[in-house]
DNA sequence: GTAATTGCAAAAGATTTGCCCCATT
DNA sequence: AATGGGGCAAATCTTTTGCAATTAC
């Protein structure tokens, strides 16, 4: 296997995901490195976003709600909650009894990767005006 | 609100959707549909898909394994399971005391609207030659 | 010195949208 | 007849990739 090598870029990258809990977009990531490394590209972002998930650094989550995948640098383990008004991404507790889930699950797979539990609603600032706006998820906060 | 006429396109993709256990990709239905509405367009695909979704009759299935969005017409409360090497994508049940997590997370969001249980692991079928796949996800059946 | 990694820009996918015509109601 | 929805193609958005230059080891 090839060795790797430990960049600025890199350093950076995982830095942010370690110290956030807003499991920021490729593009947001990009847009924190750049206030530390103003040259640092895109590309260089996406690149290093699949290194460390690869090493098990990081991981995906994805949502219905925007296009975009985010990341998530806690390892410990937990679960999301997504609204689906103004997009808030937040972690929440895993379910008692969650292990033997997973224990149940062992004869379907031989090997379980990681577990992904994302609960999509109304956060509780977006559910008392959520009457007002059938149309459009325009809320802002 | 403006009122929805059913369009035979609609018509057919609901129902891809919910005869099979497959979960496709947007152009997966699109290569049904035309076997039974050849001249459909995939853009009428991803119109329809947007719409059905909307109206609670289909969800979206996000996964690591893939670029594409993969969608559910069964609405029977259910998890998923994705293999990491081949990307088979199956149904299993949800834990026992689901409900109760459910009510747990009721302080946070005012309403659930939908929950989304992935399980990412290796398949029964990809599990005995996995070792000798390192590199890429290469596996096909 | 060597090869992993970067920056840049182009390419590749996936999904959405504008526009005009057709078909459902 | 009115208008929601379809077909087609262009546009948009996200992510990946080729390549020459750079940098960590």
């Amino acid at each position: 296997m090839k060795k790797t090598r430990n960049t600025r870029q890199r350093g950076v990258i995982l830095g942010i995901l370690q110290e956030t809990r807003e499991h920021p977009t490729a593009e947001k990531i990009y847009q924190n490195a750049r206030q530390i490394i103003p040259n640092i590209s895109l590309g260089t972002v996406y690149r290093n976003l699949n290194f460390l998930q690869n090493q098990g650094l990081v991981r995906e989550i994805h949502s219905c709600y925007g296009s975009s995948t985010r990341f998530d640098g806690i390892l410990a383990p937990h679960a999301h909650f997504h609204c689906v008004r103004c997009g808030i991404l937040f972690d929440i507790a895993l379910p008692q009894g969650f292990e033997q889930f997973q224990l149940n699950q062992m004869d379907m797979a031989s090997t379980i990767t990681s577990i992904d539990l994302n609960i999509m609603g109304e956060c509780a600032k977006c559910a008392p005006c959520s009457s007002f706006t059938t149309e459009d998820q325009g809320s802002t906060h």
